[in-house]
DNA sequence: TGTGGCGAAATTGCATGCAATCAATTATAC
DNA sequence: GTATAATTGATTGCATGCAATTTCGCCACA
């Protein structure tokens, strides 16, 4: 790998890495992410850290105050509840578009990723909330707009934030066979049906999920991100 | 002020005057940011620069190229299609939120603005683009949604700045007047009418601006961004 | 027991410097 | 004159170090 890619790659990766250790729950809402730890941990200095969680600050995965450095953004019940409102109108947009632009390959894409999503199933609901995400990102790819891909994408990640920290247990449980509805949808090119099912789908996750206000899950410690960060600095991913 | 205060101010600054000089026009699309140039004018080294250049990435007012340095981001005509487009489907949730906060006191705020609209309208082209995206920021200001707010504000300058690119002459003349329409939509609650009047109005800016592929205007030199940068320099906002 | 003050340690903000890369210019060959 | 290679200057990527700020631990006092 040239020089120039693995420096590129790595700014990139560790972006990426934290991204995914924020949607799995490995980094909770409200845990402190400290430069030093974590570029000792990335194998990398401060500067490289500094700009990821710039990145992840402009996201809405993280939050930094001044002089108080980085921690993973903690959203209220409120931003959560508009975040899916707004995710809803996007993807109306979304809907319209991957319809016109819908070939047998792509319907096969989505088909293997829901694949990816029943045999995920049953392990752990991190993934599942994960794979979920994807699932749209994945549509909103296909929609061919680098656009409507790069707000779904944010927005997608950040109503995932919002699942992993009020989420009931098993409240992402009907989301799949919702997936398999829409495709079908998208396949039999029914665009009023693939919108209203989308519509559902996105309501319906938010209501299940946002019933609480109750906060989960305990602060953990910043091991639990090496794995995400010897794929980083092995060169990985 | 306080060291703190008016670090934080720095690089805050730094970045909101970069992003009035690009909605403004003094700032092309595709001219070079150079971090040492800009740092130069602003007072401040490289990194600030940096971290601001960053931001307007993550905002999609400017392009980062690896090796390549920072640009004045050039949207193609079909992302400034679908910027319009989504940011459509965005202001109906704005309409409706706004509805139902209106007082008296919010609708004074729109009617001021748009005085301030009117005043400037045979000022210069790029001033009433910036008032006029303003106006839809107050807006999503008065949805009382840090969400929409962050949403609209992203779009709306990207919005902004793709009418800063193809926008023909003149082609903004009619929006003020569609603003008042939409004010006093707002004003009698007609929560229907404000959202096709906001409709119409976003199609219609879209319509109009965006029927030429003939990219505007010269490079200009750096030396327009002078009186942005001796505002940051001296403290001031 | 609870509160406040102080000093030390940890962390953040950000300037600086060096190596790598790119762009422009000059030299060389055909 | 054109194309290619070499050189030079400009710019970017990013590590490092220092000053400023925050946090933490300890002690004294009511």
């Amino acid at each position: 790998m040239k020089a120039a890619d693995k420096a590129k790659h790595r700014t990139d990766m560790i972006s990426s890495a934290l991204r995914s250790a924020i949607l799995e729950r490995v980094l909770m809402p409200g845990m402190k992410l400290p430069e030093d730890s974590l570029g000792e941990r990335f194998g990398v200095s401060r500067t490289l850290i500094r700009q990821s969680l710039e990145r992840l600050a402009a996201e809405g995965l993280v939050e930094l105050r001044r002089n108080k450095g980085a921690m993973v953004a903690k959203p209220s019940l409120e931003e959560a509840r508009d975040l899916f409102e707004l995710r809803t109108q996007i993807e109306d947009l979304v809907i319209s578009r991957v319809i016109k632009n819908m070939t047998p390959e792509l319907l096969a894409e989505l088909e293997a990723h829901l694949a990816k999503e029943v045999e995920a199933e049953h392990a752990s609901e991190p993934i599942s909330i994960r794979l979920a995400t994807e699932f749209h990102i994945l549509l909103a790819k296909l929609s061919g707009s680098p656009v409507l891909l790069r707000y779904v994408e944010e927005i997608g990640y950040r109503c995932g934030l919002t699942l992993s920290l009020y989420a009931r247990p098993h409240s992402t449980d009907c989301g799949i066979q919702e997936h398999r509805q829409i495709i079908e949808a998208l396949s039999n090119g029914d665009e009023e049906a693939a919108r209203k099912l989308m519509r559902h789908h996105l309501t319906a996750v938010a209501d299940r999920a946002l019933f609480t206000t109750e906060e989960r899950g305990p602060l953990l410690y910043l091991d639990a991100l090496e794995p995400y960060a010897r794929k980083v600095r092995d060169g990985g991913a």
